[in-house]
DNA sequence: TATGAATGAGGATTCATTCAT
DNA sequence: GATGAATGAATCCTCATTCAT
């Protein structure tokens, strides 16, 4: 599997694809190519949900972007590279999101700052949720298994979230926000929770409402499920 | 040419893996075949564990159990049936606590009835964790990736296990034990957070005192985990 | 375990081989495509002569059409598909031959007629012999044995014919045209003996000449093999 | 296929498995091998003539006589040591049967005295049919594809018949009892005729009479086929 | 660029043959 | 003798990747 491009734990990072083309950023050109791989990505995206990332052919994602197989490779250097640049977007934007939520809780001063420092990332992420569907429930389907070969660049960002919503709970947790539970134990609680409510609505299609969701989630993250 | 696949009308079909093999059963033969099963089972689960169901081998799996590919479809008929074989214990057991929590259910007359029954519940839940840690970790990273090929059977079990877990929530909903939330709601973020607390914990390695995330669950479950 | 198939629901069964292929039928691909068909077709017959089709490897015939062995299968599903493509224009041939002999046979209003039908037949099938040896040798040598895999078309060939030549000696002899033996016998009779003639000059070289073959052989069918 | 035991042309003849037995041949011991064997053969035959020789599998065979795979080889080298095996008596009689016609020739002075001798054949043979008709079914339909491996011995089977058969009818040839066709056009088209006939009545069941095949195939053979 | 042909390594599965019990 | 377990070679088939056009 993981034989020559990607030595698995180091992960080079050396995208030879991308760079080093012809004519200007933004240039015809450019515009094309991005087309293209979107397509790609869109054709990828709806194969990898029905069926997994691991089960689905290069061949089939070119033919369901309506390429050949060959074309593949010139917008994209592997599999594992189109799961790269598909949740790409995503990975920026949680980032983004965790970026500002820690800056905001270093330089908050009292519990109010704090807490809207978790508010305003609650909301955050829910915009990442909003505008990205289909990638959050990609990204909720396959993060679990071994970051063995395409679905390497879905399990390093697993890790990344959950070890920064970690680092955030605990935070709260020196502040007293919490309870006095473990602040890893409360992070991956509600990080947990929250997925699988999310993909039961998103997979499964269980919920109408998913503002109904949203508020069940906060009264119990603030109450507990009992009467 | 044709394009459609050929029938072959003859076809003896000769059951390999028959259930009837020669010996009695609990004899020599049948005691070895048990042994090589487990052991093709235990060199399964531990390559399924470290890369992924898909990504693994029958060759390496047959390697690993310290015998020749060929030899591994005279004990399993596919990767699939190994997996099956591999879960089914743990099936079992989870299929026969929802038993008998529904029986309770159905018979108790009281909140207190009903309390004791998902008590029990979680009790033998716990049980089957503690007796199959590995096939449990197993199911936790493998369970929501769509079910095709080997993976199949796990996805079975998860969509069994979300089926009947909800179904048993909508009754204690109904006895008004739970607070005003939707009882798929309150069904799912309990079955989230605590996969994602074993899986931390199984995969991870994060918590070194287990007791500590089941107390620290049922807290956040009472009272949410709000200071 | 299980012990019956898995069905796999999904499968998007993409068809390899397909009849609509790029480029317009008889461009520059479609001529590669039936050179390469072509290729594999000579390929296979050589082989198969030589060693009967059962025994004779995908990967051979691939080599020996100077192709590597993944390739074999852009051309043909199956080696039972391979053949398929392989007799087809001797089974077409036939069949034609034998619709125009019955449509003869059909509008022919007195004995004249009749025998000239059948002698247009002859003919026909003389001429295929000659466009086809070695795929009449093939026929010849495997129409026997039971159409089980890959020989299936050739069998369900002999077994058109038969019937269709059955079917044109039942009309001659109720017509009178033969003596009084059942038209099963004769047809059949003369099927043989033709047949036997035919692979001893196409597989041991036996006859030097054929029009002796053909001369002798209407004269046993008239007048017997005795002085 | 044809590796190590049998180098196809030379075919050394070294049966090791029949020799070299304990106990005295006729003896208990001799006795159990000689049914064993039987069974083997008749298990074979019905395999073989449903689905071709080459397309069973030894354990097949193995399990439908009743005994474990590993036990086909105490009893037979080879699927090719089989097939000899199965059609050693066939081949016997008819050699006997040649045999004899051929000393009788050797033997003869006058016409009357060929005569006999062939019409003896002829009734020697159709013993050989009536005593082995599966065996004769299995002969017409293997015979004619390459003797390669476990069918050679079908095919020298066929290639000694037709070269025997051949020069006997040489012979008549010689001495005029033939029409001035090539004897060994004659030969192959009575044989021809004579194995598709019986062909369609042991593997279709054509015809219900067989009496009435022989006759109508010897008034074909003195008269041709025409009113 | 785009296409699909070509290659060959890899993985599943079967099966003849040997062996320990 | 009998059994079926074990082995590994052979074969089918797929698929990522490269290439010529």
């Amino acid at each position: 599997m993981s034989s020559k491009k990607h030595p698995e734990p180091p992960a080079p990072a050396v995208r030879r694809v991308p760079s080093q083309r012809p004519g200007p950023a933004g240039g015809k050109r450019d515009q094309n190519r991005r087309r293209r791989l979107a397509e790609l990505c869109d054709a990828a995206l709806a194969l990898f949900l029905e069926r997994g990332i691991e089960a689905v052919t290069i061949d089939e994602i070119a033919r369901a972007a309506g390429m050949a197989k060959g074309n593949f490779y010139r917008y994209v250097e592997d599999k594992r590279d189109l799961v790269d640049a598909l949740i790409a977007p995503v990975a920026a934007a949680i980032d983004a999101a965790m970026d500002r939520c820690e800056a905001s809780t270093d330089a908050a001063t009292d519990v109010a700052g704090l807490n809207a420092a978790y508010m305003r990332l609650a909301l955050d992420l829910l915009q990442v949720y909003i505008a990205h569907r289909d990638l959050v429930r990609l990204y909720l389907q396959e993060a679990r298994v071994p970051g063995v070969g395409a679905r390497a660049p879905v399990a390093e960002l697993e890790q990344r979230v959950t070890a920064r919503t970690i680092a955030l709970t605990r935070v709260a947790h020196e502040h007293a926000l919490l309870a006095k539970i473990p602040p890893e134990v409360s992070a991956l609680a509600v990080i947990g929770a929250t997925e699988r409510l999310l993909l039961a609505h998103l997979r499964d299609g269980i919920f109408e409402d998913e503002a109904q969701i949203a508020t069940s989630l906060v009264r119990m993250v603030m109450e507990g499920i009992t009467g």
